[in-house]
DNA sequence: TTTTGTGCAAAGAGTTTGCAACTAG
DNA sequence: CTAGTTGCAAACTCTTTGCACAAAA
């Protein structure tokens, strides 16, 4: 991912987003990140970043297919590379960690539940909630 | 579910609450109110009754297990009556209908997904989105 | 009467927007 | 040059809180 994806979906390439987008990557699997994070994330790099141009351009990449908006309980949203495998997630309570996974079995599931009850299926969130018990 | 039931949770049994959880009885299974819905079907009653005490009292039925919050795509809570089966959502993107259903067949597999990743289960939201087509 | 609940207005958190200044193409 | 982008502050939406008054037990 860098500055010619950017300009693929029209997107002037920009420091703001180049900079967003490395967070983003170095985060990894088990950050899935606020925009706050981001924020402070960019502070702390000296870069300097509005708050409000953190939300436009998630905003963007979420649209631009970039990136995918998790909204868990809290109804805050967290924000992750879109990778394009259709994945779920486990969160711990008590550590805030998310774990992804994908199955197979769920997802049939789901595009079967969608047909019988007559919908057009776009999509789905599952997010399974625990607390992690003797970490890995 | 009614003042006797109140009680038992320890709640005083006051106008309010039970006007909110008749209004909730009442919009049975595919109306899913946030708690403007709620404040709003209060007015049109003509029972005067304030915002916060919405939110309060839904609140409060929350943690007494009589009500359930959900939260779908939109960041905004979403309540309905506890029937205790774990059913999940099915979402109109269209007319934000709400259908509910269950499935044994996703109900095991998360909990052995759980298991895998060495969580202690404690819930899941699962919503799955789509557009009805020819209503039934 | 004592405890608990309520209404209102104000505060809070997260997110979005208007606008003048700036910058990539 | 000029259309798109940014930072800031202000606005907005949903939700929670402080407090004086009111109602339940």
């Amino acid at each position: 991912m860098s500055g010619a994806n950017l300009k693929k979906v029209g997107l002037k390439v920009t420091l703001p987003r180049l900079k967003i987008l490395e967070i983003l990557e170095r985060a990894g699997d088990d950050h899935h990140l606020t925009a706050e994070d981001v924020y402070k994330l960019l502070l702390e790099q000296d870069e300097e970043v509005g708050l409000a141009t953190v939300y436009r351009v998630l905003t963007q990449f979420e649209q631009a297919g970039i990136v995918r908006r998790l909204n868990f309980e809290n109804n805050i949203s967290n924000f992750e590379l879109d990778t394009g495998d259709n994945h779920d997630h486990l969160v711990c309570l008590k550590t805030s960690k998310v774990k992804e996974f994908v199955d197979p079995v769920i997802e049939e599931r789901i595009q079967e539940i969608a047909k019988e009850n007559g919908y057009d299926l776009s999509g789905h969130s599952l997010v399974i909630y625990g607390t992690l018990t003797n970490e890995a």
